[in-house]
DNA sequence: TATGAAAAGGGGTTGCT
DNA sequence: AGCAACCCCTTTTCATA
């Protein structure tokens, strides 16, 4: 497991996030006068949420539908029960399907979850015949289609981290 | 409703974004060295990708870990069959609510599906009662935790548009 | 009209105080 | 932490095909 507990963070990197969160081509300088601090400073703090891995990457957002992937899927992956060892397997098959954007462990009955984006309904149900049901140690798939995204974000809500209780 | 129709996208745009869509810190120069173009032309189609809304935005994709909010949530909301124009009511409440990362209507009879990010189990519960289920025509909350994400990316894969059939 | 080169300007980066 | 110099990258302009 990796290092992933809480960093501390204090107002001022959380200003400097909240407005990374947004827009990373902000210049220093300005992100210095809008949380009201001097360029050093502000990038120092960038440095080490760099390095710290608070900010994991930073990245262009590509819109779906502009490059031709209109529709979003939710699918519910169920696996069979008594072959548990299929499950890293089923996490390096699926890792291998681009389409796949997110994979979800979830708590409950249904074992996976995965966000899909692929060009066309056509497209997806050949996805999923060829590729996902394939997978060994599918058991059930069902599927959601998202019709639209009201909220699509990547900005989280950062607060003041509370000490430990 | 915005125009959302696919570019007409070529191999090099292509190119470029599957490099911004994983570093957008990368230099023209260099990505033109890697996609064996110009930096002028590489620098025009970026200009291009950017006005024509294909790249919607440059962002620092934050570890939610990192920032104590370790809970990750998938919420099915199922609305009051009676009071369809509740919808934007419930859009506007939930847009209010920086917690919601992801707002999906979904096709069939859960009408939403959201993502949300949380310090703990304790302030989602708390969120469910005080937040979610006080908004007008919410039915049915059905909740998710994610234990892992084995796939989180933002990245599409993007390919030639096909002409339209 | 599209490209390449090169100048001009701005911002990131570093070292010093 | 602040300041300032430096260097690199972005952006513009101009010349060319």
């Amino acid at each position: 497991m990796a290092e992933q507990h809480p960093e501390t963070l204090d107002t001022l990197d959380i200003r400097i996030l909240d407005l990374l969160q947004d827009d990373v081509t902000l210049p220093v300088a300005e992100i210095a006068e809008r949380v009201a601090s001097s360029k050093t400073v502000v990038w120092r703090r960038m440095q080490r949420l760099i390095e710290g891995g608070v900010i994991r990457e930073r990245v262009a957002i590509v819109d779906h539908h502009k490059v031709g992937l209109g529709i979003m899927v939710f699918a519910h992956v169920k696996m069979t029960r008594h072959n548990r060892d299929a499950l890293p397997t089923f996490l390096d098959a699926v890792r291998k399907l681009p389409a796949v954007i997110e994979c979800h462990t979830l708590m409950g009955d249904v074992d996976f979850l995965l966000k899909i984006v692929v060009p066309s309904v056509q497209d997806y149900e050949y996805f999923v015949w060829n590729k996902l049901s394939q997978i060994e140690g599918v058991q059930e798939i069902s599927s959601s289609i998202s019709m639209s995204q009201s909220i699509n974000t990547t900005r989280l809500p950062i607060r003041a981290s509370k000490p430990r209780a």
